[in-house]
DNA sequence: ACTAGGAGCGCG
DNA sequence: AAAGCGCGCTCCTAGT
């Protein structure tokens, strides 16, 4: 007697639970069927890296089986060592909860990951080089259930409201359902089996698309940063939990302390502006500066110009506040299974193709504070170190646009900023020269103005222009490259970029000044991924722990940190079109925060 | 109870 | 002529 095979709203697809030894016999005839690929997805109790996986999915486009990982991991592993060939929808997510359901040590998930990531496709990546816009952005964006109903089937069902309504019904909610469903509930089985048929068909329908655009070496590329980056989840980054626990009661006196001396003023509650410009208004402070909505505005910046004690005391509250519910809280809970952070890693995020991380945001922790940073610790009797692009955005625009004096700039070895600033204001240029030299250059990559330029650098208006003007004389063909860009879009419906490895980026209409900032920093990030790829091929890429845009935080025996440090750095640097890319390595201590700590 | 958008803030 | 770019996350507020 068979489990009865379940209906879906989907036409041509059949949900299979397997919960008996029938059913699994029927699963291993369906398996020996010959097919491309096997599509696989996992339901979890919810999406931090220990969560437990509930139902695991293996499908085909018309067929899914849903199994149980606490009682057939061998089937499970069965399948997947099994398969030539597999897909999945963010696959680093699935590897990784897929790897503890067949391993049982930390070098067996990493193995794991690495031996199904080789074989793996994901569909996610693949709608990345198609479009990289998420729905904000008027893409079409990156869910599952969006990209099904774009690409395969307007009519797609979507399990999440299916499954929102099944919770309400068993007094659950969106928070708890996904722990506490009954694991072989009818709704959730159907629609987690349709996740791996969708995630077939979505894979049938855009890897032509993808190949038809020309970008077959993207997508081995964009697997093999993602496999490395994979690996850095799994090893994890150590948290020095004790400190850690230490810093949060420190950090909490601090936003108590500044909290009480706000509340003098009559604010309570810091973190509400509206609540905060009224009480500086009443204090006969007036807030000129609006957001784009037409509120005062209230941010860092207005507060420190104000110099006064009810503003001193917001800042500081909220400064402690930040560093304890976005970083260090959420560091230890992070690490409160192994005392290691597995952040996710997403190698195709930004619409530029910049990565980002999450869970918890690592790229993010405040670098002058050294204190949240010293959370992260290396491996015992290593040090962490940082391998950092020096000045990578500027070198990629020498080579874009092939301007022969900022070519020669970088050919020469010189301090790019101080470079500039002779060009532009002589030879007996000042330490502020080269502040506004290299706030002009900064401006030239984001595409500002003159006005965004004089607050940045702190001058007047007519000096930032004439920076300006001076810059564009000094790098003539910078300027011109970056008016034949912005004037060169591909014009249709919706004009787009091409970048140097054939990454298709689009340009919203009217933001076309944009362009200039899109092809550098994308370019910057696929040389950044390149460099990964080579610390890979060097056999270096197990000491990297984490990707942060231009430089990788690594752990390394300390008495060789020196040595590994130079290798990480020059196997890191190279050309790009002429111009040398270098990197350079800083050892930061036992504590990646000792980089940043006040010396004495 | 849950969602969406704005504001703010940290990084590169 | 003018336009600073890209993220993740938290909190607040208003709306359903």
């Amino acid at each position: 007697m068979t489990t009865a095979t379940l209906d879906t709203p989907l036409a041509g697809a059949y949900v299979h639970p397997v919960r008996d030894h029938a059913d699994a016999d029927e699963f291993l005839d369906w398996l020996r069927c010959p097919r491309r690929v096997l599509a696989v997805d996992t339901e979890t109790t919810g999406l931090n890296y220990f969560d437990e996986v509930r139902l695991v999915q293996v499908g085909d486009a018309s067929d899914a089986w849903v199994l149980d990982p606490s009682r057939h991991d061998w089937l499970i592993e069965q399948a997947l060592r099994g398969s030539r060939r597999l897909v999945a929808h963010n696959a680093p997510f699935d590897l990784c909860h897929l790897a503890r359901v067949i391993g049982s040590s930390a070098a067996e998930h990493l193995e794991l990951v690495e031996d199904l990531g080789r074989k793996t496709f994901d569909t996610a990546l693949l709608s990345h080089l198609l479009d990289p816009r998420d729905r904000s952005q008027g893409g079409i964006g990156h869910a599952l259930k969006d990209l099904a109903r774009h690409y395969v089937d307007s009519a797609a069902p979507d399990g999440q409201e299916v499954l929102k309504d099944r919770f309400r019904e068993l007094g659950l909610t969106m928070s708890t359902g996904w722990a506490e469903i009954d694991r072989w509930d009818p709704d959730y089985v159907r629609y987690a089996g349709l996740d791996a048929i969708i995630t077939t068909r979505l894979f049938d329908a855009i890897l032509p698309k993808v190949l038809a655009r020309g970008h077959e070496d993207l997508v081995e590329f964009e697997h093999q940063v993602q496999r490395a980056t994979t690996a850095m989840t799994v090893r994890g980054m150590a948290v020095d939990r004790h400190y850690a626990d230490q810093l949060a009661l420190e950090l909490d006196e601090e936003r108590r302390g500044a909290e009480a001396e706000a509340a003098t003023y009559g604010v309570d509650n810091v973190n509400s502006t509206a609540q905060v410009a009224e009480a500086l208004t009443a204090r006969g402070i007036t807030l000129t500066e609006v957001t784009p909505s037409g509120q005062a505005k209230v941010d860092r910046a207005v507060l420190e110009a104000l110099d006064d004690p009810l503003a001193q005391a917001v800042l500081e509250a909220k400064t402690a506040s930040k560093a304890l519910t976005s970083w260090v809280t959420p560091i230890l809970d992070a690490a409160n299974r192994d005392g290691r952070c597995h952040p996710r890693i997403r190698t195709l995020a930004a619409r530029t193709g910049r990565m980002s991380i999450s869970g918890p945001p690592l790229q993010q922790l405040p670098a002058r504070d050294h204190r949240v940073r010293s959370c992260l610790i290396a491996e015992p009797g290593e040090v962490l170190i940082s391998v950092d692009f020096s000045q990578v955005e500027l070198r990629v625009l020498a080579a874009l646009s092939c301007d022969p004096r900022l070519m020669g700039a970088f050919d020469a070895g010189l301090d790019i900023h101080s470079a500039t600033a002779a060009t532009i204001f002589g030879p007996e240029f000042t330490a502020a020269h080269r502040q506004v030299a290299k706030a002009v250059a900064f401006g030239i990559v984001y595409g500002g103005g003159a006005a965004t330029l004089a607050r940045q650098a702190g001058v007047d208006r007519l000096v930032a222009e004439e920076a300006i003007l001076k810059f564009n004389r000094a790098y003539p063909k910078v300027r011109s490259w970056s008016k034949g860009l912005t004037s060169s879009l591909a014009w249709g419906s919706e004009p787009f970029l091409k970048t140097p490895t054939g990454r298709r980026i689009p340009v919203d209409t009217g933001t076309e000044y944009r362009s200039v900032n899109y092809i550098i920093q994308s370019t910057a990030r696929d040389v950044f991924a390149g460099a990964l790829l080579q610390l890979r091929a060097a056999g270096l890429d197990h000491y990297v722990r984490l990707p942060v845009h231009d430089e990788v935080v690594c752990s390394v025996p300390a008495p060789w940190a020196e040595e590994i440090g130079a290798e990480i750095a020059l196997v890191m640097s190279g050309t790009l079109g002429g111009v040398p890319i270098v990197a350079d390595f800083e050892v930061c201590g036992a504590r990646w925060g000792d980089k940043y700590a006040p010396k004495d």
